[in-house]
DNA sequence: TATTGTTATACTCTATAACTATA
DNA sequence: TATAGTTATAGAGTATAACAATA
């Protein structure tokens, strides 16, 4: 799950609170269209782990993905890359640990100190999912003449810039969840 | 977690498999890109939930997405739609109903069926969901200019299709899961 | 007998709070 | 005293298997 805020409890009413909206000046139409291809696209990309092989849950595939990303995390900075807490990163690392994906080791700096890293096994599942998501893109690629690709790869450089400003913008957000 | 396969205990050793790969054809640079904006996308599209009330979890919310885009499932309808067991929908409805966020209700036709509904707080809920992920993809594009809005929209409407043709031809893959 | 949904049981995932070890 | 991590406890989320009700 992987988020800190409270949420509604089975025995709670709930709350109020419409919020919501946003700017105008963009054409309904256009947002719309992006939003479809977002949506088409957050499922292609979430859909690589189909038939990964050792079957690890997503939690535990996003844990890895995060080790991956840094390396040889400590326990503590690897909770805050998950958007959990210590003690459930460190529970969901018992049985990273026990599945042989993942290795915990003591550091040298401060013994306090847990490093977290990928097993070999770990490493060969990463380089799998990496490896399908890379497929899954070439495949859709693969249908689009050289000249739509460069119209493509344009576009999307254009809205990736757009998309940067508008993130360092807005970073008094709350935690990464990828989810 | 919503996922049929069996996965990897915490008491088995795990199972050996490279596979990965893809077609070559695609240059490398082109596929790098298309993915890191499509890794970006997945990432402005699921953090659409932060902030919303009430706060209920990941889980919940693709539950209630759904329910949303088929109106009045059965309980059968909404678990295959969560690629979950009849069981784990059915214990995820008593949360939900519980939160207030739906109904159930006896289906006319068949006495055997349940039929499950948003409630009014949970339309009110996607709405507000829906609204988020629309102005944090408008506010993206509120920073392009209206000539470079046309060539990413049509871009993106060459990528959508692309990709579904694609989808068409692979359409013996497992279930839905938004993850 | 087949289908729809629920309940019993067990495991993963997560948070809060209390604890241990090191700084 | 403060920090890094673990353990105890409790609830959400899920699957398998056994069950009830309807077709």
């Amino acid at each position: 799950m992987t988020q800190r805020r409270p949420r509604l409890s089975a025995d709670d009413p709930a709350g109020e609170d419409p919020a919501g909206g946003g700017a105008g000046e963009v054409p309904d139409d256009v947002t719309a269209a992006v939003e479809r291809v977002l949506s088409a696209a957050a499922l292609l990309w979430s859909r690589a782990d189909q038939g990964l092989e050792p079957a690890v849950s997503p939690i535990q595939l996003r844990a890895v993905e995060a080790i991956a990303r840094f390396g040889r995390p400590n326990l503590g900075r690897l909770a805050e890359e998950l958007g959990a807490i210590p003690s459930s990163a460190s529970r969901l690392c018992d049985r990273l640990e026990a599945a042989g994906l993942v290795v915990r080791e003591n550091a040298v700096a401060d013994r306090r100190e847990i490093i977290v890293r990928l097993s070999k096994q770990g490493e060969r599942l990463y380089s799998e999912l990496t490896g399908r998501r890379r497929a899954a893109v070439r495949e859709v690629l693969a249908q689009l003449s050289p000249a739509s690709r460069g119209r493509l790869i344009d576009a999307l450089t254009e809205f990736d810039l757009a998309r940067e400003r508008q993130d360092a913008g807005s970073s008094e957000a709350v935690g990464s969840r990828t989810a």
